[in-house]
DNA sequence: CTGAAAGCGCTAACAA
DNA sequence: TTGTTAGCGCTTTCAG
């Protein structure tokens, strides 16, 4: 499997590799008629520029890492298609990695990164500790932390206000007339857990609702684990309504209620967050994130090389679950 | 940010790169103290080998592609996370390429894993075409074509039997005595497509159903389509009966279901074809293909250089939609 | 067991 | 406007 090389376009329009460099990468000093000889050959021969050979000159390899923490879970794909999509128009390649919702493999998912030369990195870190974004940072390489906001540190962020998010949940179950709220959440270290644990409980108690009636359950972020949670405490339901930490664990929670004979909505309100693409289909009430928009503002970080934190905001989609 | 190369470790120990690099690449012909010391200086300093200056001379990048027509479609996300895992034990890096489902893309995917040089691509092609297969076949590239069976193409290719899997669902449905099954299923010339549908009708047949009631529905692969087409039947239902192409569309009829006061396995069994991980979700009954099974073959299959053809056995899944 | 030299494909810097 | 030279970091080949 030989590929076609600079030399050999350069042979056989009878110019140097030069000529040939020059023309491939848009540079105007070259004849137009030269020009147009050397990009005909190059169709003509199916000529793939080597981005190794470029990356090695210290060239950019127009790819972008991105490490998230679990591929599986819809948010992420999502993110992931949309990165994808929007990458494409600018002519970047995506290289993804997963880090299992680990810590240790977010570092090695990072080295991964650095294997392949990448550009520049998204992290959607897992929240709570920056010792490997810091690390990253002191090395020089350049990224953006997706999802996660740390006031104090100075690398480009795209980020959305979860405090709000959950804020908008609390207002409503007060609105509903809820006494006994069960917070599903998730690692209680992080910041996502945090904001919107707190968040609810600021618009729950401003709306009129009483705070000592909210019960709070920190699990690991897993769909199993929450309905597990739902299924045990099937005889002794000291609960009115649900608000889980993303639409992964609430999806957890559906599943429990149908074996349990509850339906989400009508017997009890349960709200997620995420809006993933699945919220829709079954209905779920939710906090949207908007990720596309996200992604694009991202990217725009990443090609025009700025340093901001942007934030962005969330909307509460109301559905048949609440 | 300048890394670490072969020639800083070389000076620092005092031996020449070469040796170095013999070292890397756990050469035997190395004196063992020397190798120890070399070692020792590689990770106290952090060394991380260059992978373009590799591939550059023609070595391997140790990156592996996969190219999928929908990321967002969980049974993709699903296929690159375990690719993720797996590829990790074997210290494999995966690049991504969606083609949002349209075959230009996929021959712009190819040539991202053509930039990036991968040394082996898995392809989850959309079935029916295979011109770029050839191409890629002829151009000498690696790859492995995952899913889909194409039994006079000599390429490697691990897939399931959907015939199978269809008879199945057909004879499933014919023990149920179900009179009007409706298939919504994807694009005619999609070789999934046939043998899922053809397999169904022989099963359905050979277990005493009478296929002339039987409808078949070709759609776009899409909840919405799916979702919509259902609920503008609403008025007019002719089925008792459905056997959805993936579970993807499945959910779009769980969805309108819902909307339309219909349960399905109560009312309507309702199967789908996949098992993707919010089947067990949603309960729904679907024909399991082995993922994980199928993607541990392919990365042996990948690391030994094989050249073989490999299927898998499907599995119908009995859970509560019928 | 170890090293020196050459070259993979490309581009920056300089020369013509 | 075009060409020449050098070198990115690594590994292969050939000599010690």
């Amino acid at each position: 499997m030989k590929r076609i090389t600079l030399k050999d376009i350069a042979k056989k329009v009878g110019v140097s590799q030069m000529t040939v460099s020059r023309v491939l990468n848009n540079r105007p000093d070259v004849n137009p008629q030269t020009r147009d000889r050397i990009q005909e050959i190059v169709s003509e021969m199916g000529y793939v520029p080597n981005t190794n050979a470029r990356a090695l000159k210290g060239a950019k390899t127009n790819r972008i890492g991105i490490v998230v923490s679990d591929i599986r879970n819809p948010f992420y794909s999502e993110l992931v298609g949309d990165l994808e999509d929007i990458a494409g128009e600018y002519g970047l390649s995506v290289i993804v990695t997963d880090t299992n919702k680990r810590l240790e493999t977010e570092v090695s998912a990072i080295r991964v990164m650095e294997l392949n030369s990448v550009d520049y990195m998204i992290l959607a870190p897992e929240g709570y500790k920056t010792e490997h974004l810091d690390l990253l940072y002191e090395k020089g390489f350049e990224f953006l932390s997706f999802g996660v906001h740390f006031e104090d540190k100075n690398y480009p962020e795209v980020y959305t206000d979860d405090y709000e998010g959950g804020k908008s949940v609390g207002s409503y179950f007060a609105e509903l007339g809820v006494k006994k709220p069960l917070l599903i959440m998730g690692n209680p270290r992080k910041l996502n857990t945090i904001d919107r644990e707190s968040g609810f409980l600021a618009g729950f108690e401003e709306s009129g609702g009483d705070t000592s009636g909210v019960n709070i359950e920190h699990l690991s972020v897993n769909v199993e684990l929450s309905e597990q949670y739902f299924l045990e405490k099937k005889e002794h339901i000291t609960f009115d309504s649900v608000f889980c930490y993303n639409d992964l664990m609430a999806m957890g929670a559906i599943s429990a209620f149908r074996k349990m004979g509850i339906q989400p909505g009508k017997d009890i309100p349960l709200i997620g967050y995420d809006d993933v693409f699945y919220a829709k289909v079954m209905g779920l009430t939710t906090v949207r994130i908007p990720i596309k928009e996200m992604i694009r503002k991202s990217v725009e970080i990443i090609n025009e090389g700025k340093n901001e934190k942007v934030q962005f905001k969330t909307q509460l989609i109301i559905r048949e679950t609440a």
